[in-house]
DNA sequence: CGGCTGATTCGACGTGTGTCAACATAGGTG
DNA sequence: CACCTATGTTGACACACGTCGAATCAGCCG
């Protein structure tokens, strides 16, 4: 594959300051929840859990299917955790592997720990 | 009403390990969703930097009425951030002070963080 | 090629959520 | 005490969301 670098962009960018430095504009606000919405549901945040947690921080779909609903509403999140930024998704033959978007995480992060200290 | 001391609890503990760590039980996150899920509204998102950020860490809500939205609207979001376990409220006077909960905070911080590190 | 398994998409349905206007409550002030 | 400001509560409504079954698409294998 050509993957030399890495032209499809991750688009989600660190986005904001921590939450004590200064209020959220109404921009950066939409932004930054439409990540915390998209593990604002249990069974996406499971998912999210099951790749995050898996070996090589990537995992099959079906590694992940067993939490609890049908089969389409694991791909119906999975979708969304995508849309969001938190997800890549890359087909390999037969199965599809997810990845978590370590950037991304690590910005959330960044929000809330430096609130908390 | 004689409440001698403060029986309503934090309630709201660490919770879990990073996400890199192990996969959520089903319980462990519908608790953790719920505190992404407050925070994954515009609104409250600004609202909630909004406290943060103020001074003393806390804020009258007459400081943070101005999100676009109606009154009755901003006390429904103070709520379900109180609800979550987020916010803490308190009356002086005429006024209503909103404070950050810092260790929930910090929980939700420590979660994603290691995710990302 | 025909069929099989894995995964996404589609259409529908019930529930949850954000929003507001109107009303109710708390506390200060004349 | 009557009024006025500051918050919270209620009821209603439109829309978004989670869920499923059925249909569809993508590769593999016999």
């Amino acid at each position: 594959m050509s993957n030399t670098k890495a032209p499809p962009v991750p688009k989600v960018e660190p986005c904001c300051p921590p939450l004590t430095e200064r209020p959220l504009t109404a921009e950066e606000a939409e932004r930054t929840a439409a990540m915390f919405k998209a593990l604002g549901d249990p069974v996406r945040l499971r998912l999210f859990s099951l790749v995050a947690s898996h070996d090589g921080g990537e995992a099959c779909v079906c590694d992940i299917s067993d939490v609890g609903v049908s089969q389409p509403t694991v791909s119906h999140h999975l979708k969304k955790l995508r849309e969001a930024g938190l997800l890549t998704s890359e087909r390999r033959g037969t199965w599809v592997y997810y990845r978590v978007e370590p950037s991304v995480l690590a910005a959330m992060g960044r929000l809330l720990v430096s609130a908390g200290a």
